[in-house]
DNA sequence: AGTATAGGATCATTTAAACTTATGCTTCCA
DNA sequence: TGGAAGCATAAGTTTAAATGATCCTATACT
């Protein structure tokens, strides 16, 4: 059905060259290999390519249309070829990374972009999704590697074979919050069970269980009906809330960061130390990783021990 | 420099069907050949384009990237090879014909249509324009032949090397005509040298010695000075010229053909048969006619021995 | 005219690669 | 638990591509 796809490649040297001789250096044969290809491809096509003219070779309308097929093909792959090919000294091409979207959005442009300042070569992709989504495009291609809130080891990912393989990289701190002038009203620093048990809640819809875990994690009980005030679907839009006032939520500790620091917004802690959710790196178990795989990985996970980010993460140690 | 193109087509084989043994059959190759052949592909490219899981073949980003490089080739390759690959048994693809303005707009088109419901696959690209800018076309393979008013031999043509074959097909005849009142007026039956030498004339700005070549044709003699009043550069040109009555000129017998019939125009015969003009049917000489050449060659040929165009072009004989 | 040169075709030979068969490994599924 | 399915690997064979030598023809050179 299809020719023979080299025997194209050396028409199309010819063609653009005009000349058997040339096209064969360019390609590094001899004239005989060039001459002996063109004839194949004209005996597969069934159709002269060229007219021979003493010295010249002119192309047949059968030859101005293949080249005109063959030619922008051609120009392409010499033009893009060589960011798909790999370097094995340096980071290059195309990196596909997904990411939870507050994860993604806060931190993730930035270390792309310092990393594109050292290698200028490399190209990202980042999708930002749910856990679940972000492990299937995982599994499928899609992504090089996800980084997910994983609560589960590998091998127990309920509807995924035993396919990944999972790192933790960094550790959230999941913290009780309010406002500062609820803290002052409603808390005033009787941070008991007894006395949060029984105020206003705010909680992301996609999580609503995180209430009942920071209490067993604090506590060792579950709460039995808290007074939930309202469900939102997106981080910002919680933090806007519990900025308002409108109750207590728990709240990713690095992304409260600075209304903490600024003491818009206050920490509740125990005695127990903060409840902890892993960011783990998930990737394809048999997957070996690229030069620039594993560079992006290692920069990325020395960015984050930096201290400014680390502290983010641990502001709300008690 | 490039990668290997027939791993490319393997590799597209591979993407598509997501499946080595898969490839394999369709490209009728064993699965080891399939393969040897993406690994060679992967070591060339220095990146892996798959990550093997156990069961399926996951693209990785160079994969991904690689294929939206070779999908649409292959795509259109697929489409478009059956039109410039040549059956045996029937004639088709592309026919590139050039042919003087006035023989291709009036007749070419005609030729084409009827030959195309015989031969659908048949595709045209028809170009018109002088002889010498048509000889070189074909020189340098924009055409596959062309129609031409020539007065050489294969050989004789100036500023060509004897690269051409000429085959006269049609035999042009050039009578000297004007309209009917003017013949009443100024002729009046009498078609002596002596009568004619002192009308106004009127000429064709391309081939001016036309008058000239249809004296001596006529009376063996060459007119001095003809009282030339106009100049044209276009054949219809001349003939409205010629009906509005404002002189002799040279027209090609065909193109006045329906003018004659109607007496509009009046075409002055001598004792001598008519001044002829050839036209030849000019190729390359070495190019090996395509059957589809041949077919549309010999198609046009027996077209013009046709009763209806052939009388026009002898319409004059006196 | 005679010779040199350049571009391409052809042929026989060598060489390289692509393909095949056989086999092994691992996972998936009944 | 024992196939079946999917791919990788290894060794051997076959095919086809590349080469070197030679030939052919037209053009350029003198």
């Amino acid at each position: 059905m299809l020719p023979d796809f080299n025997r194209l490649k050396v028409f199309y040297h010819v063609y653009t060259l005009n000349s058997v001789v040339a096209a064969a250096n360019e390609l590094c044969l001899s004239q005989p290999a060039v001459s002996q290809q063109l004839q194949k491809l004209e005996a597969e096509l069934k159709v002269p390519l060229f007219t021979r003219l003493h010295k010249k070779l002119v192309p047949t309308a059968a030859g101005e249309q293949l080249f005109k097929l063959v030619e922008p093909f051609v120009d392409k792959l010499q033009d893009e070829i060589s960011h798909i090919r790999q370097p094995q000294d340096r980071p290059a091409g195309l990196l596909r990374i997904g990411a939870p979207r507050e994860f993604g959005t806060e931190y993730l442009p930035r270390f792309c972009h310092i990393f594109r300042q050292l290698y200028p070569e490399v190209m990202f992709r980042l999708k930002f999704k749910e856990a679940i989504p972000l492990l299937t495009m995982v599994k499928e291609g899609g992504l090089d590697y996800a980084l997910v809130d994983v609560y589960f080891k590998a091998g127990e990912l309920p509807g995924f074979p035993d396919i990944f393989s999972i790192d933790p990289v960094l550790k959230e701190e999941m913290i009780l919050v309010c406002s500062q002038p609820y803290y002052q009203q409603e808390i005033a620093g009787d941070h008991s069970f007894k006395n949060l048990l029984h105020k206003e809640f705010i909680t992301d819809e996609d999580d609503p269980s995180i209430l009942t875990l920071w209490f067993k994690h604090h506590f060792r009980k579950s709460p039995d009906n808290l007074n939930i005030v309202m469900t939102l679907d997106s981080h910002e839009a919680l933090i806007s809330a519990l900025k308002l006032g409108m109750g207590l939520g728990v709240a990713t500790a690095h992304l409260v960061w600075d209304e903490i620091q600024r003491g818009e917004i206050v920490p509740i802690a125990t005695t127990q130390p903060n409840m902890v959710n892993m960011i783990s790196l998930v990737q394809l178990q048999d997957k070996v990783p690229t030069l620039t795989e594993k560079t992006f990985r290692n920069f990325m996970t020395a960015k984050m021990q930096q201290t400014e980010i680390l502290k983010r993460f641990q502001c709300a140690e008690p």
